[in-house]
DNA sequence: ATTACTGCAAAGCATTTGCAAATGC
DNA sequence: GCATTTGCAAATGCTTTGCAGTAAT
């Protein structure tokens, strides 16, 4: 466990500093590891601010000092899901994207047909509606997801 | 053009009939061809009451005498899901999930995490606040999509 | 010392695509 | 007759996996 983080701008060293222990209590828990590759992918993942896909984490990650395989990157965005530390989103036709979910309340998606932006939305009403609806049906929820399909304010005005 | 439709339940016959000539049309639009796989596909679209995946689709068309080639499954589903006869679920890490929308109102779904299985739900004012999240972002849909994750009520009694 | 994790490259799986033959217009 | 569509099989692209070596406990 040797990993250099002095390079990071404040705000991410910052938020590594407080995920960090979090992903290690759920390792410990989980009897699994404490391992150089799983920080450096966390590291990762919350130099991002915005939704990113597993392949180009590895890609980054793929050269320079601080390299991890595509296979361990995987695997870690699985834990790093199970942990609760990030989100999966699949909608698209293309691949997963992800998100980190530390300090990052949780909302809902626009995503734009055109541009393939994401825009990023939360309503409490929304979220009332669908814990009601959870009792109806008395399914027990663990998670829940909206996402919205059509075209940005940018795209409509450039057309 | 010289399809067997006489073995057909009522029911189906029924949808089919009212459905294709909405494809048609939409085909027409397109200046796309009104082939003969392209109504098998759709009528085994129709004769599916639930959700089902391109593949099992494909995999039903590919012998007797209604054979439909897995290619050609999967572009007639991506002019369907088009013209709006048909809707994308693409939630799981699996594969993408359709089902039809003619006569089958909009919905949203539950789904559970052991068993797999899909419960639709509706509700009004999730579709208005929808609506109203739009608004405020000057955001156009054109579709929408509500999913739940969890644990359904018969796998909570069988734990 | 033991057991889990990693890297690598190969396999897997759903989906897409190129091309020659078939079909609709 | 001409352009689109189809079937087939091969290719693609994301993701997972087997295994031998490496690191964590």
């Amino acid at each position: 466990m040797s990993f250099d983080e002095q390079e990071l701008p404040e705000e991410v060293r910052q938020s590594v500093e407080e995920a960090w222990p979090l992903f290690v209590d759920f390792l410990k828990k989980k009897d699994a590891r404490v391992t150089q590759a799983r920080k450096i992918v966390l590291t990762q993942v919350f130099s991002r601010h915005d939704h990113f896909c597993a392949d180009d984490l590895a890609a980054e990650l793929s050269s320079g000092q601080n390299h991890v395989s595509r296979g361990t990157v995987y695997r870690t965005l699985a834990l790093m899901e199970e942990s609760g530390l990030v989100r999966v989103i699949r909608d698209t036709d293309v691949h997963a994207h992800y998100e980190h979910t530390y300090n990052h309340p949780h909302h809902e998606h626009m995503i734009c047909d055109k541009c393939g932006g994401f825009i990023e939305f939360s309503d409490g009403k929304l979220v009332e509606l669908i814990e009601k609806a959870c009792e109806n049906k008395n399914f027990k929820e663990r998670n829940h997801r909206v996402v919205i399909f059509g075209t940005c304010e940018n795209c409509i005005k450039s057309d």
